[in-house]
DNA sequence: GCGTAGATCGTCT
DNA sequence: GACGATCTACGCT
């Protein structure tokens, strides 16, 4: 009988391996994960979302996002205040994760904005392959967390000083951005018109159908 | 390119 | 007991 051990976790997509500390890149402050929501939102378009695994570094580059703005807003699952075991890391202060799975089998990564008790947050749609290739690979909130290897086991984590798993600033590069509502949110009433989400106009990787995926604002 | 259906199970009512 | 912050396969145009 073998010894009880932590659950293993899945392997990253090979194609993702990246090193961000030997890039030279920044990761973000925690007063930045506090700021409006749709302000983070934006800014982590071209950050770079990285795991360790096995002692390597994997790591994708967001190029779609959608905010989720807490008690007023019906899409999210804070709305009205809700706090289940589920959603309370939507609770924590800003710069942690929050990780749900949907329909039974996907899972979808967000990171939790604003202090400590504001349940806001940045749903990570789309990601990039940070050397280039597959633009499909990640194309979609379930996808980005299979090649990343990402499951609800990481909810709650903090990505400020962790060990294995955290967020880079980008290269710097501009990124175009587009506006749109979010998808998949048609029982939320008026809010599901809301323009909340925003993309890279010139990636690939954008997920959604197609008249989402072109250039508006 | 577009629309539809089915998978699959944790979470909340 | 119903329903997802999704994805894929498949049929039709």
């Amino acid at each position: 009988m073998a010894i009880s051990r932590t659950k293993a976790q899945p392997a990253p997509d090979p194609r993702l391996e990246f090193d961000p500390f030997a890039a030279g890149l920044k990761e973000f402050p925690r007063d930045f994960f506090r700021q409006e929501t749709v302000i983070v939102a934006k800014a982590v378009m071209g950050a770079l979302f990285a795991r360790r695994y096995e002692g390597r570094w994997y790591a994708a580059r967001i190029i779609e996002t959608e905010a989720y703005l807490g008690s007023g807003d019906a899409a999210a699952h804070s709305w009205k205040g809700r706090k289940t075991p589920r959603v309370e890391p939507m609770y924590m202060d800003g710069g942690h994760l929050y990780v749900f799975l949907v329909y039974g089998m996907h899972s979808c990564a967000n990171i939790v904005t604003r202090p400590e008790g504001v349940a806001e947050a940045v749903l990570l749609r789309a990601a990039e392959v940070p050397s280039g290739g597959d633009a499909k690979l990640m194309s979609g909130p379930g996808k980005l967390c299979a090649a990343l290897g990402v499951t609800v086991a990481l909810t709650g984590a903090d990505l400020l000083g962790n060990e294995d798993l955290r967020l880079f600033q980008g290269d710097g590069r501009p990124v175009r951005i587009g506006t749109s509502k979010r998808i998949g949110v048609e029982y939320a009433g008026a809010a599901a018109d809301w323009p909340l989400r925003f993309y890279d106009i010139d990636s690939g990787a954008v997920s959604g159908p197609r008249h989402l995926r072109s250039s508006h604002r």
